[in-house]
DNA sequence: CTTGACTCTGGTCTATACTCCAGACTTTAT
DNA sequence: ATAAAGTCTGGAGTATAGACCAGAGTCAAG
């Protein structure tokens, strides 16, 4: 069990960012010493480890609220529901990987080809950069 | 030339949020009409562009309007320092990419594995998905 | 048994990235 | 020629994601 400084710390975050994940339905500690002390459990370790990505990726908080409820009962509505919703969040970060890769390759190309190199000069900046990978 | 609202429309954002990354010197027009309409090129389309492709990838505008200002002289010193600024750029994509596929991984763990399948009920949810992929 | 570090709640404040007027002028379509 | 649609500036308002602070209680070490 650990104290939300320890969680904080744990996860490179501040205690009032727990704090608002927990006012916003994210994460919420198991239980709470006698005096009100907040005390998280391993699985919070992992939830908030996966909150952390998420956010990283571009998911608003809210959506990864939405994620964190997802839950696929044998059920076959719930299971069409819920593989509606996650195919549109695949497609999305489908999406944002591959302006990710173009970026990257954009940034890539300032980085290499105009340090001395024989690049002409348009080339230099990111949107020169950009255009080359056009070609 | 465009207007603001040509432009917009083919951009697929708001006329204010032009407005908006003028103000925060994003972009800017080339030109005015007499009347002070502001018009548009061909470049500011693939600038714009480069801007909506970067703030997908997770750059804030601070750091977009950073990337469009950077210009490699063939000067030594200024290929060093943005050498550097771009390199780091270039690990924070890699970082995401990382964490969008790990992301990715586990929604698609989600949205397969559960209808009707024979994944016991723990890994359908985000969290049981996201940890069948660290088996 | 006190001092310093930690935690609590509740509230205000901040940065980012816009959106949404208002009031005035301009352009376009009929 | 007039109405509708578009544009201008300036300013206020909104959502998101926290940071920061006050005042009070709690815990751990010397």
């Amino acid at each position: 069990m650990l104290k939300i400084g320890e969680l904080a710390k744990h996860a490179g975050i501040s205690r009032d960012a727990l704090r608002f994940y927990e006012k916003h339905g994210l994460i919420a500690p198991n239980t709470r010493t006698d005096s009100g002390y907040r005390l998280y459990s391993k699985s919070d370790v992992v939830r908030i480890s996966f909150i952390l990505s998420a956010k990283e990726v571009g998911f608003t908080l809210n959506e990864i609220h939405q994620l964190l409820e997802l839950e696929v009962t044998k059920d076959v509505k719930s299971c069409q529901d819920v593989k509606q919703f996650v195919d549109n969040k695949i497609q999305v970060v489908n999406q944002r990987l591959n302006e990710m890769k173009k970026i990257k390759q954009s940034l890539k190309t300032l980085s290499n080809a105009c340090c001395g190199g024989n690049e002409p000069a348009t080339h230099c900046t990111i949107l020169g950069a950009l255009s080359v990978q056009n070609r």
